[in-house]
DNA sequence: CGAGGTCTTGAAGACGATCAACAAACGTGG
DNA sequence: CCACGTTTGTTGATCGTCTTCAAGACCTCG
């Protein structure tokens, strides 16, 4: 159950025995959410902090008109909502966008880990700070990037953090999500985000197909991405 | 020289006289960073954090054919890097928009006031996850809203934000950038922006004229915006 | 006074949105 | 197992937003 969020931390620092012991040692609560189900509301000031056990998850906002904006997309092992700890309510939802199934830790517990084990508060702190680092590059995408680069770059980050947590055979991935969520995600619409990745598939870099990404040419694609990893912080480092 | 944090830290909870003081008699080199210049850069992994004291600043990646875009404002009070504390490089730079005072603290001694001041601790670490939370309302405003919406969340935000440093004046506060730097900050062209800025004085919601923003209409602006304050944490409540 | 930066406006064109229609895949119940 | 409705993916046509290029006004500062 808690694999994911171990390789998770791990590609981060290395943990000792205790600290591993201390995560499986959680008392949790595991949920079922069904796709389009939410994870945790916007406006909710929850008790407890959801942890991706399996699925497909994002970030959402939804404003007037019905218009959706993902901020993130999480997946297996990630702590999506850490930060309730210390803000006082959601600003946004987390939804799910397969199937999820999610484990609910209490907050007094996660405050219990980080006073006992502060190295390991560090490191899930650390997982907030590279949200952020993941914010700020879609920020940049969004700004300043083709599509085709928009595209190729959320595609190169899901391979990069699917890679860290097991979910990936080779240069192939699962990603069973729309092409409406990946068109919420980057601000375009749909048709757009339909022509840009036939766009990429004509000129050999990838395919999605049957909700499988293939990357045929990694090289390029992080090219036409300007893609960079490091500011995944997947290398493993004290902290 | 700390009034500004500090202030920007009572916003979130109430502060202990201790820890006031431990703010104040943290040891800090203190540097001029005239207008363009890096406090930090990309790539960098300096051994010390940085608190701007006085101008503003924002964080900035440059990308191949010269382009920019600025991930987020941050004026007086503001911890620019705490997060280099635990990633193991800058993602992007710190870049000054105007002449900057900056503290620059070193990591161990932030490190002490984390362990000898674990409430204060989490009062910083708070001040991260804001930082996320404005990014991810800058996502949305890229992706959903339209140029005005976006011009209009900005202006609000930095409004409640240099409010709580008390850098505002009724409804008006200086804002020595340029166009060029806004629209850097919203991915748009400078003649873009420059047009939408002419709607929004012309239909009487604000003016931007001689570095000062005067909000005529601040509830219309909010709508236009669908601007909730929330997401800034600015109520003091237990953290 | 000249040089460079910033702001402003015009005109032309590209990129992406919207509207619309259809195809393909999927799930469900008969 | 097929018929059906729904969701998802695909493509075309048209429209609007935003970009780009260009030029002039204004300002500050050497």
């Amino acid at each position: 159950m808690w694999d994911a969020l171990i390789r998770n931390l791990e590609c981060r620092d290395i943990l000792s025995d205790e600290e591993r012991l201390a995560i499986q040692r959680l008392p949790a609560r595991l949920r079922a959410i069904p796709a389009g189900g939410d994870i945790t509301s916007e406006g909710e000031s929850p008790g407890e902090s959801s942890i991706i056990i399996e699925g497909f998850a994002a970030r959402s906002k939804i404003l007037a008109q019905g218009k959706r904006q993902l901020t993130a997309f999480h997946i297996a092992g990630d702590f999506v909502d850490l930060h309730s700890l210390l803000l006082r309510s959601m600003d946004h939802s987390v939804v799910a966008l397969t199937d999820c199934a999610v484990a609910n830790v209490s907050h007094g517990f996660i405050r219990q880990i980080d006073a006992a084990h502060p190295h390991l508060g560090r490191v899930l702190w650390l997982t907030t700070l590279v949200d952020a680092a993941i914010h700020r590059q879609w920020i940049v995408a969004m700004g300043r990037r083709s599509s085709a680069g928009q595209v190729a770059h959320i595609f190169c980050e899901l391979f990069l953090r699917l890679k860290a947590v097991n979910l990936t055979a080779g240069f192939s991935y699962r990603l069973p999500i729309t092409q409406e969520d990946l068109s919420d995600a980057m601000g375009l619409s749909v048709v757009h985000v339909n022509r840009t990745l036939r766009r990429l598939r004509m000129v050999g870099l990838m395919t999605w197909r049957d909700q499988i990404v293939t990357i045929h040419d990694l090289e390029q694609l992080k090219q036409i991405a300007e893609f960079d990893p490091e500011y995944l912080n997947l290398t493993p480092s004290p902290r």
